[in-house]
DNA sequence: GTTTCTCCTGAAGAATATATAAAAATGATT
DNA sequence: AATCATTTTTATATATTCTTCAGGAGAAAC
């Protein structure tokens, strides 16, 4: 997990990346908005703590900056501000949470795990039929064991994992591949093609559907 | 939206309720932790407001005995308690979010909808009876689903999106298409009669209409 | 009523995307 | 170094979609 700390102080900064790198986290920091803008989009990251007074452009703009761009990515303010007002203006610019200088890092940490907590509770999901283990890296058709690649795998959880939602073919390149360019050979194509026949979909079974010239969509009902 | 409030004391209980259902949620309530639990369970519910300090049953064993079950479920603790060490208690207990009385409605309301921020808004657009589903590229008639190609699904949200305002063949075939020179191959005309005729639109009815020498344009009332 | 223009409609070929198979490259293991 | 499994590329076949074109229908202009 990749938290990106956006502060300007030097000790705070400090002091929070090694106790999150402690705890196994991967930190990025960056010392003023623009930097911690940047680094927030470009960056492979999972949450973002933001401090509220910062150089060059301010936490709560930048927070609102982030959230146009990726929707999902959680956001937890630090700051010295503790008036109600300011609280509701961090939380409606998009922030998930929000924390009160000064904070204990106990504190902090919990409140970081929580948004890490619904990512990674979940180990069983399933599609149909069809039923994958994160933990143990299997997969069952009907209760039939059928063993895929790690690649195989990685895409078929993918699809699972958005279930209902349509994958693109660049959402799935980049964040299955995890290749951030422009990229069109026919892997796709030929692990979906694997995929399909290893779980024995057929084409009108419409648990994974083609949508021509988009990319595919798992789907339960 | 199901929010369940769980706190014994009535003056509370009824202030949250009218506020919260003033912004158009369904409040479910429960005076101590057994009634809590079981709502909590049993009902559908989408968020619970948790007093830390309950009859029968304590606040942060609800907690717990809600979090085994209901693992996705956001659960967001009212506690006059303020110490850092039980504010920490409650998050590891599972609890989503923490707020200390005496706390002001807007943030417990700011607070609360960042928990339903999260689930997904789906994208779906209008038209008299035809539905349109950004997220799952789907089309419905009347609740059937017809299917589009990529073209004729742009051009049909191209329309939608701007209802009730003409769409000129030069607007359409440069944000449609994309091409910006002059262009007057019977394109447009052939993808429209693929929707009409897709969507069973008879030409007097004027979802879509034709305005001569001009372009087309969607309409509802 | 006739003429002229624009739009509708169907069909066919061109263009594009996907499915599938097979070969080449990569990487791990012995 | 040799083998095996996996991943990626390449090539071909197949399927679907897009575009053009042409003839006819309908609206507007005269």
């Amino acid at each position: 997990m990749h938290i990106l700390i956006v502060e300007d102080e030097k000790g705070i900064v400090d002091f929070l990346k090694q106790g999150l790198e402690e705890e196994g986290y991967t930190i990025s920091s960056a010392s003023d908005g623009e930097e911690g803008l940047r680094k927030a989009l470009e960056l492979e990251v999972d949450l973002v703590l933001l401090d509220w007074m910062l150089p060059k452009i301010q936490g709560i703009d930048v927070c609102k900056r982030i959230r146009k761009e990726k929707t999902n990515l959680p956001i937890i303010f630090l700051t010295a501000k503790d008036t109600v007002q300011e609280t509701i203006e961090g939380l409606k610019a998009g922030a998930n949470d929000y924390i009160k200088k000064p904070f204990s890092f106990d504190e902090l940490l919990e409140r970081t795990k929580i948004h890490f907590r619904t990512k990674d509770e979940v180990k069983v999901l399933t599609l149909g039929n069809i039923t994958i283990d994160k933990s143990k890296f299997q997969v069952f058709v009907d209760n039939k064991e059928v063993s895929l690649t790690q690649r195989e795998f990685e895409l078929l959880e993918y699809l699972i994992k958005n279930k209902g939602k349509v994958c693109t073919r660049t959402n799935i390149i980049e964040d299955v591949w995890d290749i951030h360019f422009e990229y069109d050979t026919g892997v796709i194509d030929v692990f979906m093609n694997a995929i399909r026949k290893k779980l024995n979909l057929t084409k009108d079974q419409d648990l994974i559907k083609t949508i021509r010239g988009i990319g595919y969509i798992a789907n339960d009902n």
